[in-house]
DNA sequence: TATCTCCGCTAAATCGATTTAGTTGACATT
DNA sequence: AATGTCAACTAAATCGATTTAGCGGAGATA
C-alpha cells in the first residue's frame, strides 16, 4: 500500500493530511482508564450509572479534544448492525427513480441509517451480483426501485413499485386501477373516443398492470383500445427520445387518434414532439396525457396534463416500513403491499375533443 | 433486539429468510481445515502456492454449497479499506447531480467501489456532519458536487465544480472562460446586443465564477451587462419555477433585452415560460440560451440551445481520479485541478435578433 | 545419520469497538 | 470482627475476517 495513510495512530501523529484519529484504546490510555469505561460513558449505557459526572466530563472532554471518532466499521462488526440499507435501482438519473430516492432518502436520514447505491441497468445478472454485494456488506435491508425481484432474500426487502407477490418482500405500489380511472376517464369526459396508448418498456416493473387497467378502463366505457393504437417504449428510460420513436410507430400505423395515453411524462413529452412534427397540435388536434409529474411536467410547452404518482412519500413510505421492520417496532410480521393513491393534474396538454368541421 | 435475525449462524439453520450464512471458520470445521487455510484459498493468496490443487477444490466447493458470503465488515475492519467513498450532494433529484452522479457510478461500479450518499439541502452544518458521519464510516475518499469544502480534510477530497483552492481537494471544474465565450460569442453573432443573464443561487458553486466570466466576454466585446439586466435564482433547485419567477423581476425592471443567458436548462424552462406569459415569444422577440444541457433540453418546446457540460465526464473523471490516489497509481502526488470543456449546442430557442419593424 | 528443504497446513495476533462478568476498596451494618 | 453493599472501574471475550510466524513430517542431500 504506497503511501497511503488512511488512520494514522500512534505514529505520524502529524500526517500529511494534517488531522488525525484516534481510536477507543488510544484515548482511554490518554486518560488512564480502561476502553470498557470509555465505551459505557461514551454510549450513555445505563451500566455507567456509577461513574461520577466528574469522570463523564473528563472522558467527553478528552474525546473532543483528541478529535476520537468512534469507528463505525469496528462498531458494526461488534453489534451486527450496520444501520445500512441496500438500494437498488435500474439507473439513477431516471426522473422516476430520483423522486424515489429523495423520499428514501429524507426518511432514512432521519434515522441516522445510510445506504449503499446499485444500478443494474435492467439487466437481471447485475441485479443479481449487486444484491450479493450489497449483502456481504451486511445491509440490513434492501429497497428496489422499479426492478423485478423474484426470489425469496436473506433480508427484508421493500419494492417500490414491484409486483410479484414473494414472501419476504413488501411492495409499496399505486393504486393502478384508480389510475387508469381517473386518466381514461378525463379522456372520455373530455369526449375522446379513439385513444392510442403508449406502453413501457417490458424491463419495467410498472408496464403490464398499468396498460391492463387502462385496456380495461376503456373497454368499460365501451371504447376499447384498438391494437393499432398501442405502442411500446423500447431501449434507454431517461430520455424522451423513447417517447418519441413509440409515437412515430404510432402515426405510421396510420390509425386516427384524438388522445394519447403516454406511459410517462418523459414519453409524453418525446411524444408532443414527435405529434408537432407530423402536424399535428398539441392539444388542438390530439390530448396527450403523462404519468408521474415530475417537475419539469409543469412547465414544458404545453404544460403537461398528468397522473401524478407521489414518488417522493412512496420513497419514505418505503424506507419508513423497512425501518420499523428492521427495529422490530412493526405489530404485523408481514405487510404484502402498501398501497398509494394517484391524482389526476389537469394542465393544457389535453382539450375537448374537436367537433367535427371546427 | 426484539425478534431480529440477521445472521444466523450454527443455530436457527433453517430461519425465517430461508437462506443462511456461514461464517469462515464454520466453513472451516465443516472442511477439518483452518480458517488461515480457507482464506488464504480463496483469496487466491501467493501464500496459498503450496496448498494442493485438490484442498483448494475441496474449500471452493463447499464455500459454494454452503453459501459462503465473506462478511464485507470484518474484512474492511482488519485490512483497514472499506472499497467505499462517501459523496456528499445538494439533492439528489437536482438534474445536474444526478447526471455527474451517473458518471461516477460508472466509474466504480467497475473497480468495486461502493459509495455512501448524503444531502446536504446547501445548509453548511449539515454538510459539516454528513462529512464527519462518512469519516466515521470509514469512507476512503470523498467526491463532492456542487458543495463548497473551506476544510482540509482526513481523506482525500475530489470536487465537481469545486472552486476554493484548498490543499488536499481536487477541483473539477468546467473551462468556464470558453463557455462564457461560446454562449456570449453565440448571442453576439446572432446580433444581440441587449443580454440579460439568470445568475445562479448564492449557494450554488458555479454561481460566480459563470457570472464574471459571461460578464466579462461581454465587456469585451464592448456589451457590457447592464445592471437592471441581471437577476438572480433563489432557493429550491430543482424545479423550473425559480428560472420563472427571476424572469419575473427581470421583465418588471422594465430594461428592455433580445436575449437572455439563463444560469441553467432548468431555469431556462422557467424563464421561456414567464416570457411567454408576458406576450414574449421564443425565439423571436427574445432568445433563450441554457446551460447543463440536460436531457430534457432537445425535446422542449422550443429546443434549447444550451452550453453543454460534460456532466458525467466530469463524474467519471472525478471518480477515475480519486481511485488512483487512494490506490497510489498517480505519479504526481496532487492534482489541484481538473478541466473539462463545455461545447455549443445550438438548437431553436436561440435565434438571429429581430430588424426594427420586421 | 544428520541436516536441509519443501509441502501442507495452523496458532495466535490483530483490526476497534461492545459487553459480560467480575474485582477492588471504602464504608456501613450487625 | 465478620459480613454486606455500593461505587468505580476493568479483564477478557467477542464480532469475522486477514496475516505473520512457524510447526510437523516426508523426502532429498551431504
Amino acid at each position: 500500500m504506497p503511501g497511503r495513510s488512511k488512520n494514522r495512530n500512534s505514529s505520524d501523529p502529524d500526517g500529511p493530511n494534517g488531522i488525525l484519529t484516534v481510536s477507543l484504546k488510544q484515548l482511554a490510555i490518554h486518560l488512564g482508564l480502561s476502553p470498557t469505561t470509555l465505551s459505557l460513558v461514551l454510549n450513555d449505557s445505563p451500566n455507567a450509572s456509577s461513574i461520577p459526572q466528574e469522570t463523564k466530563d473528563r472522558i467527553f472532554a478528552a474525546a473532543k479534544k483528541l478529535n476520537y471518532r468512534p469507528n463505525h466499521v469496528a462498531r458494526s462488526l461488534r453489534v451486527r448492525r450496520t444501520h445500512t440499507l441496500g438500494i437498488v435501482v435500474s439507473e439513477i438519473s431516471d426522473n422516476y427513480s430520483a423522486m424515489v430516492l429523495n423520499g428514501v432518502e429524507a426518511a432514512l436520514s432521519k434515522k441516522g441509517f445510510f445506504y449503499l447505491l446499485a444500478s443494474h441497468l435492467h439487466r437481471d445478472d447485475l441485479l443479481e451480483s449487486n444484491l450479493q454485494l450489497l449483502l456481504e456488506r451486511q445491509v440490513e435491508g434492501v429497497i428496489a426501485i422499479n426492478s423485478t425481484i423474484r426470489e425469496r432474500p436473506s433480508v427484508p426487502i421493500v419494492n417500490v413499485s414491484g409486483h410479484e407477490e414473494v414472501d419476504g418482500i413488501t411492495n409499496v405500489t399505486l393504486n393502478h386501477e384508480r389510475a387508469a380511472e381517473l386518466g381514461v376517464g378525463h379522456l372520455y369526459d373530455l369526449g375522446h373516443r379513439r385513444i392510442a396508448v403508449i406502453k413501457g418498456q417490458n424491463f419495467s416493473a410498472d408496464t403490464n398492470i398499468r396498460w391492463e387497467t387502462i385496456a380495461n378502463a376503456a373497454a368499460a366505457r365501451g371504447i376499447p383500445i384498438k391494437p393499432a393504437l398501442v405502442s411500446q417504449l423500447e431501449g434507454d428510460m431517461r430520455s424522451p427520445e423513447v417517447g418519441y420513436t413509440a409515437t412515430q410507430t404510432l402515426l405510421a400505423a396510420g390509425e386516427k387518434f384524438t388522445a394519447l395515453f403516454a406511459f410517462n411524462d418523459v414519453s409524453a413529452i418525446g411524444a408532443i414532439r414527435a405529434l408537432e412534427e407530423a402536424g399535428l397540435r398539441v392539444p388542438w388536434d390530439v390530448s396527450v396525457l403523462g404519468f408521474d409529474d415530475i417537475y419539469a411536467a409543469a412547465y414544458h410547452n404545453p404544460p403537461l396534463s398528468t397522473i401524478r404518482q407521489p414518488l417522493f412519500e412512496m420513497g419514505s413510505l418505503a424506507a419508513k416500513t423497512l425501518l420499523n421492520k428492521l427495529n422490530g417496532e412493526t405489530e404485523a410480521d408481514f405487510i404484502p403491499v402498501l398501497s398509494a393513491e394517484p391524482d389526476l393534474i389537469v394542465r393544457q396538454s389535453t382539450a375537448p375533443v374537436k367537433r367535427n368541421g371546427k
